[in-house]
DNA sequence: GTCGGTGCAAACCTTTTGCAATCTA
DNA sequence: TAGATTGCAAAAGGTTTGCACCGAC
């Protein structure tokens, strides 16, 4: 180790997070959508307003969003990892087994407290509901 | 056209879903572990008993038995799928960050009826608890 | 000119599948 | 012997990473 570690001096050139038209588009990709989506999902909405666009560029993309806190991710069990933007509040999932669709829900039962062991330090909770939407349930 | 049996037509060869050395092996490693286990666990644990046992043995039996219902999968967000002898009745999880180890839990709020939106059809759900354990919480 | 961002392709990891050998009823 | 199971290796998906090029400060 013949050189001392470098202070970050990074004003040179291009500030780090910039905002690019490939960053837009994958951000406004998911505004659109009401509901999670898959990073395949959103690379095909994003590459309407970005051509070229490649999945590395979303994964990246994803992960300095989510990293920053913009987005989150949302697992459903036996599903595919999808994103939606952060910020809109604590709220949970519905997976209709139909569509494969995610829906948004409203509320949270909250208080699972009591459900921890003792000593343990609650943290945070997921919670993912189950069953048929309202168009699949009529079939 | 050859002769009916009368009996349960047995096959020739060895019956379907036999018991072998490898599966009884993948099974005692999930019953000696009280948390649900990952496939990887899982073959470690397994060849202690039975050398030479590869993935996708342990892969095809896990499969077999979830389609049989004696295991289920348990998958935790931003960790590993994992396994899980089922029959242990209706219950939950709790994930530590700490060591990244899996919890189970009695009990269950129940009732998310209230959750779903009008006209969905509620079949089941999935609750996971996040945090630090006892033992990681004192550190 | 620097340095961050992007696209492409290769690398990686996890899970599944094809196939020959083995074993049991 | 027939058919099921296994181990190995290859394949298949999904995600990450290396690298050269491009563009913004």
């Amino acid at each position: 180790m013949a050189s001392k570690p470098r202070k970050k001096q990074r004003r040179k050139g291009r500030p780090a997070n910039a905002s690019t038209p490939q960053r837009e588009a994958i951000r406004a990709a998911m505004e659109a959508a009401n509901s999670p989506l898959t990073p395949k999902e959103i690379l095909e909405h994003a590459q309407e307003h970005v051509e070229g666009l490649g999945l590395a560029t979303v994964y990246r993309t994803l992960n300095l969003l989510a990293q920053a806190g913009v987005v989150q991710t949302v697992e459903i069990p036996g599903g595919a990892p999808r994103f939606e933007l952060a910020g809109k509040g604590h709220h949970h999932h519905f997976y209709c087994r139909g569509c494969e669709r995610v829906f948004e829900l409203e509320g949270c039962p909250g208080n699972f407290a009591e459900l921890s062991p003792k000593g343990f330090n609650l943290e945070g909770h997921e919670l993912v509901l189950f069953g048929t939407c309202d168009a699949c349930g009529r079939r």
